[in-house]
DNA sequence: ATTGGCACTCTGGCCAAGTGACTGCCAGTG
DNA sequence: CACTGGCAGTCACTTGGCCAGAGTGCCAAT
């Protein structure tokens, strides 16, 4: 009862602090909300909840700002994802469905998410190790000079040039062609490597040398290094506001046009189905810590290919972007499937 | 003589405006310049430059500043482009020759680009309708959906999901892939359209259907619509500096956002060779009319397929840019021509 | 437990004065 | 005639002091 008047205060605070931008005041809660009781009260309320941690005040006579921890008590315990309003929901498909290839899935995904959450959008190209080879093929380019495709079920394509050691005329090319289709062909892409092998050594001497290169790509390109991919959108979102929303933009701009950064503050969002939220300084990127992440994984069915997430000032709005970050992740899941 | 000093005074304020960011007073113009005049002289220079259009005051009493009319004499007729050093360009090269695949050339390009100059770098891919079929290939998804892939030899892979508008067997499948290849392969992507005009109708009732939609999926990979893409990096240059350069940033993240208005933004640099510089209003894109643009085609011998620039403050190192510029494009254009 | 009242604190806006960096002009000089 | 030194004038920017407003904490009362 006293207990739970006290969280509603801190609900109150949160979403009044993210919807003003202002420090929240006792007098201004009152006002604001139904909480039948007087600003003084709120005040007592206050005062306990900065003795727990859960809000701060930016200098002595303003009001009340919440802390990350407050944050975190409101996202555990206060809000449940918002859910969406259907039409919202139709619209997504929609806009998801008329993709026309995995590139555009992506670039579609990342602009929506971006736009409806009016933060920085993060979408992470389907893992290859996760997926089957549907397709390899080798297209010449040159006498000496070749380039491998490689096609997953998930719609991801890959491709390498790649310098054969000797000039190899077209049949040898259409041999090692069919040979590497048949080989690979509905394997997944983690266990091609054992696959391929002593692959190499079933050909023909005067083959072998070509074989082994192309071989060798194919593996380069389903390996796991080759398999990260991290597309962004909605960046113009950090400088909405007057003057960023901490210190500065910059190092969070240069943070995002690191694929390797991204794919750290990725690395945390795991296995779980469920939407994760990190808050500030439970960020693992340092440069990231004066902001949040909602991301959530997606796939077919239940095996996470991939994520899909947010970035956004500590300060925003964390129900509408856990919906917004889970409904689209479940689009891509069910529009992969589908592929 | 008379005429001569006035425009080296005007070169110097440029440099020295690029290099402080500050409004640049006749005296430290006389202490940083070997102009072999006293400050006063420098006064009247700069009142009749003021006069003429070039400098402006941003008050009574600051220093002067140059206006785009400034920046644009200083680049028509004062700077050459600054020689780059020959360990420099073999950095460059080496850099770019690294690349595994087309994605990777135009993702090392531009970051290379934005390194070098320090301001946010824009590359295009080659174009399609300049380009040459290299390879196109029909993977089946499932029985109704197949993976059109087409490959042109500027490296440039464009693919697409197409669905069957009956369930076609692998066969088929074959048929079409074999005929298609044997109808475009070596054709020019522009040329390719009448090609195919009375191609379908050669297949069997039973095969025409399927061999429709591919064909049409052909077409519409090698039109002119799907052959634009930009690729940005940098961006976090535009916040180096405290504050943004002129209002601020927002507009500009938002216009590097769209591809249609990066397009637009290229479309000004046209055939002629040489490196282009479009200041301030000189801009066709409303929103990017604050900043500077220095660009140049690149490809294989004389025919430009595709552009790469750099997009700053209008105070900006125009030497040092033009010059990174056309190295980029140079190299771009040499490991197009071998790929 | 809640409330109204009150004293206290601190920020932000505002104004005035002082400082410094320029310029423009003018009279003087080789 | 081009250049120079000097000098007065203008204006932005900074500093310090002041005031108003917002918001708190505490206390005594209900």
């Amino acid at each position: 009862m006293l207990e739970d008047r006290r969280l509603a205060v801190l609900r109150a605070i949160v979403e009044d602090y993210v919807s003003t931008r202002e420090p929240v005041g006792s007098k201004a809660l009152a006002d604001r909300h139904q909480l039948g009781v007087s600003p003084a009260t709120i005040r007592n309320d206050m005062a306990a909840l900065e003795e727990e941690g859960f809000i701060a005040q930016p200098h002595t006579s303003a009001g009340r700002v919440p802390t990350e921890a407050g944050y975190r008590a409101f996202v555990d315990r206060l809000s449940g994802v918002k859910p969406m309003s259907t039409p919202e929901r139709r619209a997504i498909g929609e806009f998801l469905s008329g993709a026309v290839d995995l590139d555009d899935v992506m670039a579609r995904s990342v602009r929506l998410l971006a736009q409806l959450t009016r933060q920085v959008a993060l979408v992470q190209y389907p893992s290859l190790t996760q997926s089957t080879v549907r397709h390899v093929d080798v297209v010449t380019l040159s006498t000496t000079r070749v380039l491998v495709i490689l096609v997953a079920d998930s719609g991801r394509l890959e491709q390498r040039v790649v310098d054969l050691p000797t000039a190899v005329d077209e049949d040898t090319i259409a041999i090692i062609r069919t040979r590497l289709l048949a080989a690979v062909a509905g394997q997944r892409c983690s266990d091609i490597g054992q696959r391929l092998e002593s692959f190499v050594d079933t050909f023909a001497a005067t083959e072998r040398p070509a074989a082994a290169v192309v071989v060798a790509s194919v593996l380069e390109l389903s390996a796991e290094r080759h398999e990260e991919r991290v597309v962004t959108g909605g960046t113009s979102n950090l400088t909405r506001y007057g003057d960023s929303f901490s210190v500065s933009v910059h190092p969070i701009l240069e943070a995002l046009e690191e694929q390797v950064v991204l794919l750290r503050l990725f690395g945390e969002v795991t296995h779980e189905s469920g939407v994760v939220v990190r808050i500030g300084h439970e960020n693992p990127v340092h440069d990231l810590q004066s902001t949040s992440f909602v991301g959530a994984g997606y796939g077919r069915g239940d095996d996470v290919v991939a994520k899909v997430g947010v970035l956004g000032p500590t300060r925003m709005d964390y129900p509408g972007a856990m919906a917004s970050v889970q409904a689209v992740a479940k689009y891509l899941g069910q529009i992969l499937g589908q592929a």
